[in-house]
DNA sequence: TGATATGTTATCTT
DNA sequence: CAAGATAACATATC
């Protein structure tokens, strides 16, 4: 599902499709997901995009913003004017229609997702909230090192998905760093030796950027806006059976998500 | 049929 | 009290 690389490749692609269209009308089809007032933009432009740990903010130019996220099963479809056999209707939520024909839907299979208006004041609120960008240049390793001392207690795993802790990684990404790092997903985070910690630093960011360079991965039925990505084949432990060096991988629940590690090459 | 899937948060527990 | 653990959200798929 849509972590950090694959919302960072949505963003580029809406930046390149959507930034400086003018909004003639929203359709709102599901209000739990799709705040109600959208109904009333008429005739604003979309400035740019933007992306804040999992969330997609859309800047308008009524210094007004849409912050939206697509949680585990949301989508956007965008379509031009020449369309062709699209079944951009299924699991509709809403619909942005441009003042040149295109449009942009969002689809939500489960509705965990939401689309709001807010002005900047309430936006800055929300996206403080979040932890540090994992690949913000000033998230330095002492940064990340400060943040396993704070959270030494918890389990290493459970801290990199925590977005209060540090925005952007869900449970594919974090296992894939762990595995990299040969470090056992239950080890608590103050426990990380000084070299281990400089491992995890080096390769969640060295993962985070490859994904992105492969416009992130598809794993069940999370799509970019021009399909799939390519990541999904690089995965090491992520739904697989084997690791890299085709040792057994063993699968429990941590934190209620699925987990799969490596027994051997993992302490 | 029921277990499982993901992100986030509210709420329970230690 | 605070930090950590877990349940809940809605629904498709196996």
């Amino acid at each position: 599902m849509p972590e950090l690389p694959e919302v960072e490749t949505i963003v580029r692609q809406l930046n390149d499709k959507v930034s400086g269209k003018k909004i003639s009308n929203v359709e709102v089809y599901d209000s739990m997901v799709v705040d109600e007032r959208l109904k009333k933009i008429s005739a604003v432009k979309i400035k740019n995009v933007f992306r804040r740990a999992k969330s997609i903010i859309f800047e308008l130019d009524d210094e007004k913003f849409l912050l939206t996220h697509l949680r585990m099963t949301g989508h956007f479809h965008y379509l031009g004017c020449k369309r062709i056999n699209h079944n951009y209707k299924k699991f509709m939520v809403g619909k942005f229609n441009f003042s040149d024909g295109s449009f942009l839907t969002h689809n939500s299979i489960r509705k965990f997702g939401s689309i709001r208006l807010l002005d900047r004041e309430q936006l800055d609120a929300e996206l403080n909230k979040y932890g540090p960008e994992p690949l913000d240049d000033n998230f330095t390793l002492k940064e990340f090192r400060d943040l396993l001392y704070q959270k030494s207690r918890s389990n290493i795993k459970t801290m990199l998905m925590d977005p209060k802790v540090i925005a952007g990684i869900g449970n594919i990404y974090a296992q894939e760093a762990l595995y990299y790092s040969g470090i056992f997903p239950f080890r608590k985070a103050g426990s990380l030796s000084v070299s281990e910690s400089s491992l995890l630093y080096k390769n969640l960011r060295e993962i985070l950027h490859r994904a992105i360079k492969e416009q992130g991965c598809t794993v069940d039925n999370y799509s970019n806006l021009e399909g799939s990505g390519g990541f999904q084949n690089f995965l090491a432990v992520y739904g697989k059976e084997k690791c890299l060096k085709g040792h057994d991988l063993t699968k429990i629940k941590l934190g209620g998500r699925g987990t799969s590690y490596c027994g051997r090459c993992q302490k």
